[in-house]
DNA sequence: ATATTGTTTTTTGTATACAAAATGCGTTAA
DNA sequence: TTAACGCATTTTGTATACAAAAAACAATAT
């Protein structure tokens, strides 16, 4: 009964579950380790458990869940190692993007790059980390699509996701809004007048400040006693 | 009722058909922009349509078919844009890839490295092109372990096979093979050495030689009528 | 001959039914 | 008290049934 997920209409019932599970992962609202039940999944969703399969089936391949036969699914572990991994494969595609960019940004993108640089400014001395956020994936966004590789975008986006709940932690780190800004104006800069190897070790940097942000809020956890389990 | 696909027996069926399908699609048994319809795989198969249709979602997400709502799943073609997107993005990984190697082989490793090597230029000897990507797959395999970086070792894996097809035809080319040889002993030694740097350049250059290859094939192709479909 | 409309057939989407494995629990025996 | 066994319950895996959309086809009108 409980929809959840807007803009569907007609869009077949599996992407709805698919996009709901992912939602709920990525916010948070389901935690790494917990057990996803086929049936409970389908009656809260008020489907039956066909698509709410098939939609375990995309989020496996996504990484998102982890399957053992005739076990279930559960939401993947996010261990310090699989962060740095992913951290390191950011950094050289990054990296590359802001290379591609470089060379094949559009005058038009250029503009955008501009806006969402400054957008990016105005979020920061708002001080509110969703808005900071939300500028900041604009920001990449618009590199991204700079780039002209699709296959980039897909694997970034991946790569994102992994790094979704952190991603928002370490914007609401006090210390460095700041940094953030002149990272982003220096490999906006950079992209502009086309130098890829300045744009190149600017996001490399980039990505390497957040590594550092991320890590020290792992740690950081790791101290406390953090195991507790089940959220609702 | 038939088969074909060994190392199953507690299997769960989708992975099964997820497997006969994906390499049927690999080697060319089905072709880009075939119809994949459910009820002949099933049938094909000997099983029913609910895991038939769980694989074709594992598929899609690893972009080896395409899904158009409610109008069935295809195999997903391959352009020249698309191939030269995936080439971009090795290009880098494969340049991390050794550059992880250089700082984290093990002796071990290192060993096995060499072996590689050797065997790789022993197969290169023999001029059976099959043996020859064997042993190809297997030196890079080994570069890819040693990296230790699993997020890597799961892109790479989705690169080569959206390359697979075209891996096999410019291993057939008859120039390269001794620039191959080549090639692979600068990787090997900048590695055994720890010299990122050289090995870098090196994995980048191995690369570009394939895109050169893997692009005037495609060029060739485009020249001679190609618009065939239905190889059975 | 072509376009249009209506009808039949095929195909996908979804729900449900049934089988088999895994889990949990209580009982019993050491 | 604990370990082991068996039974009931839950949960996943698979097959099938039914609904609805799309495709194929035929017939009619222009």
């Amino acid at each position: 009964m409980n929809n959840s997920q807007s803009a569907d209409e007609f869009m077949p019932l599996r992407d709805m579950v698919y996009k709901s599970l992912r939602k709920e992962i990525l916010t948070g609202r389901i935690t790494p380790g917990d057990h996803l039940l086929e049936l409970d999944i389908s009656s809260k969703l008020g489907v039956s458990r066909t698509p709410v399969r098939e939609a375990l089936r995309m989020l496996e391949l996504e990484g998102l869940v982890t399957m053992q036969p005739r076990r279930g699914a559960r939401v993947s572990k996010i261990t310090e190692k699989s962060m740095q991994d992913v951290l390191e494969v950011r950094e050289s595609l990054d990296a590359l993007c802001v290379e591609l960019a470089c060379t094949r940004i559009t005058s038009q993108e250029k503009d955008e790059l501009r806006k969402a640089c400054e957008a990016f400014e105005r979020a920061v001395a708002t001080n509110d980390s969703r808005k900071i956020a939300e500028a900041d994936v604009r920001f990449h966004d618009t590199l991204l699509r700079a780039a002209k590789n699709d296959r980039l975008v897909d694997i970034e986006e991946n790569l994102s996701q992994s790094m979704y709940r952190f991603r928002f932690e370490y914007i609401n780190e006090g210390n460095g809004h700041d940094n953030l800004v002149k990272e982003h104006r220096s490999i906006y800069e950079s992209v502009i007048n086309g130098d890829r190897e300045k744009a190149a070790s600017a996001a490399r940097i980039h990505i390497e400040n957040q590594r550092a942000a991320i890590l020290s809020k792992i740690n950081e956890k790791e101290q406390a006693p953090v195991n507790k389990k089940n959220n609702r």
